[in-house]
Order: structure tokens, then sequence, then C-alpha cells
DNA sequence: ATTCAGGCATACGGTAGCGTACGGACCTGG
DNA sequence: CCAGGTCCGTACGCTACCGTATGCCTGAAT
């Protein structure tokens, strides 16, 4: 008789060292970089052990999409909600969570797929997705601390054009600058 | 005796095409989508043409930069031009020419340039030189509307970063946002 | 102890791309 | 007419990568 537990407890373990290795190389390398052999290398094993926990390239590429999307979207849900009347500050949070070379590595992940989403269907339909929610949730801040429906989203399309254009263009200095800087952006774009 | 002409007329011709099929293939698929024999088809000649204009790949890469990186220049201190007291309308119109839909094509190219400089040192300093340009040209429009250094170079800084990461997320769908929408964006960060 | 599936290694064929060697067509000056 | 340079095609070897086939090993269940 077949035993009530469908999972292994240990199946997910190998994959998930799989997944690791290539979200990091899709960070330093862009996806072109994410390479079953490469990886192979880089993990000390060989071609069989990723066809084995993987159909092929794509599959690994897709699980890559689908782990991202659900932490991205997990990540601003949380990182949105706060107490009434503290929306302004909660958004520069988020400001400085996102700007900030503190999660460096996230930004280079966020960048490679945004690349990526260029020419991949697949990576552009995640993009859209975490975009959406991520403009829904700043927009309601923008709404709660007083501001019309309009405004709040041509604020929201504003932080994170700029957030993530500042992740393009500066990459690892941004700490570098001074944070009166930083904080006469953030009021520019909070009206606070 | 040796002719007193050093170039020979025709002689770029023929290397522009590769360029500007280089070129065309960097804003559509990346720079990792460059490539010799995929390029050779596309044109209708082969790899010996290729060999005989470019030492090799990277020599292609590095004369793709060099061109872009003039033309950026030359483009931003002639578009920052203006008679006094039109700073603030120069600005907008910057904004405008950047973001707006119309050049695509250059916003598709500098990302995929934006993308390939973080993994080759080449390419980032073309950008850091550009981006260097870009920003002072920008915070002198600001400082002559009668900003301080600093916010000039806060407001210059926000303005690239919005207007790249709105390249990045919004790709082309810019043109169906309301332009009352850009308008306030645009006035956020000029002041105006 | 035997069986069996999970987990991985080895080995192979196939493709795409890089760079080189070489040859040939064409034009131009002497 | 021919010598040399320009411009390009053909053919080759090499490497990196993908995906498949297949076999080995180990631990657990019976």
């Amino acid at each position: 008789m077949p035993e009530p537990e469908p999972l292994t407890p240990r199946l997910q373990t190998d994959r998930d060292t799989w997944l690791r290795a290539a979200t990091q190389t899709l960070a330093d390398s862009g996806v072109d970089g994410v390479k079953v052999e490469s990886l192979a290398r880089q993990l000390g094993l060989t071609k069989g052990s990723f066809y084995w926990h993987f159909k092929d390239r794509r599959a690994l590429l897709d699980a890559l999409l689908e782990h991202w999307r659900a932490g991205r979207i997990d990540d601003i849900t949380q990182r949105t909600q706060c107490a009434p009347g503290h929306e302004i500050a909660q958004l520069h949070h988020v400001i400085d969570t996102y700007s900030l070379a503190r999660n460096q590595r996230g930004m280079r992940v966020e960048l490679a797929i945004r690349d990526w989403a260029r020419h991949d269907a697949a990576a552009q339909t995640v993009i859209d997705a975490v975009d959406a929610v991520r403009l829904e949730c700043a927009a309601a801040l923008f709404v709660a601390a007083g501001h019309g429906a309009d405004d709040a989203a041509s604020r929201s399309l504003l932080l994170y054009a700029y957030v993530f254009g500042l992740g393009m263009m500066d990459g690892e200095r941004e700490a570098l600058r001074p944070a009166t800087s930083r904080a006469f952006i953030a009021r520019l774009i909070t009206g606070g």
C-alpha cells in the first residue's frame, strides 16, 4: 500500500541547491550565464544530477522565475503594511530598502531578470505581475497619506522607476552618496 | 612616395554596415546576441568579410561602444543648450525626449549596454563617462534655473534614474500613459 | 540478503559559435 | 599586361554547451 507521505523530505534540498547556484549566476552574469555544465562544475556535480532534478534548462529558468515572483510579491506586501499615519515614513523606508546597497544582490537579480524579460515572454509576464503589485501597494500608501488617486499612481511610478534606474546607473556606488541627497530625493518623490 | 591621403574614402562604409547590424542586434537581443556568424547570415555575407574589417569579435564590440559614447555625449551637450530663462522648459524637453516612445530604439540600445556593463569593464567605463557628462549637463541647467548645487545634483540624478528606470519598467507601453501623469512627474523632478 | 528507487557519474552525438588559412575575384596604377 | 592591394568566400579545427543513454552506488523496505 502506498505511503501517505507524497513527498520525500530531502527531495527538494538538492533541487534548491541548483536553484540557489542558478540565482547567484543569474545575478552575476545574466541569464545567458546560467548554463547547465557551468553550474555543474561550480557545484562539483555533473549534468547527470541536473537532468534528474530538471527536465531541461528551461525548467530551471521557469523555477527561478516562479521563486522570484513569489518572493517579491510576499516582500512588497509585507513592506507596505503600516500603522495609519505613518504612510510617508513607510514609503521612505521602501525607497531606502530598495536603493541602498544593503540588498545589492537583490538588485542585481532584479536587473538581470528585467533584462531577460526583454527577450523572454515568461520573464516579462513575471515582471509585469510583480510591477503591478508593487505599484498598487505603493499607490495605496500614497492614497492613505492623502494624495489623490492620479497623484498616487504617478508618484508610485516615479518611485520605482527612480529606484531601479538608480540601481542600473549607480550599481554599488549608491551607498557613497550623502544621506542628505538621498533624503532630498525621497522627499521630492513622496511630497513629504 | 606614399600618398598624403591616409584613409581610403569607402573603407569605412562596409565596416559601418557591420556596426549598424551589430547595433540593431544589440538592441534586440543584448550583447550575447551579437555573434559573428549570425550577423554574417543576416547581412548575406560570411565571416571572411567580418575578419577583414575587424580583428575579432571584441574589436566589433569596442567599436560599438566608442561609437555610442561619442554619439551620446554629442547628443546631450546639444540638447542641454538653451537660451537663458528657458532652463526648466529645456529640462522638460529632455525628460520627454528620453522617456517617450519616439526613440524607443535608442532606449533599447542604452539598456542593452547598461546590462552589458554589469559584466564588462570597457562597457562600464563608457557608461560612467556618458553618465558623468549627462549629470553635469542637467545639473548645470538646474543651477541656471536657480537651484543650489546640491539640489541640482540630486535632481539630475533623480531625472536620469527615473528616465532609465521607466524605460526598463515600461518599455514600449510608456506612450500609453496619460500626458498629465508625465507632466506631473516632470514637475516633481524639476520643481517647476 | 534481495530488491528497488533515488541520486549521481560517464560517455556520446549533435549544434553553434570563434578564429585561422587560404584562395579567388576585382580594381587600380605603372 | 601584370603586380599588388581590397574585399570576400570556403573550408577547417577547436571549444562550449545541450540533451540522452546508461550504468554505478547507496540506503531503505521487505
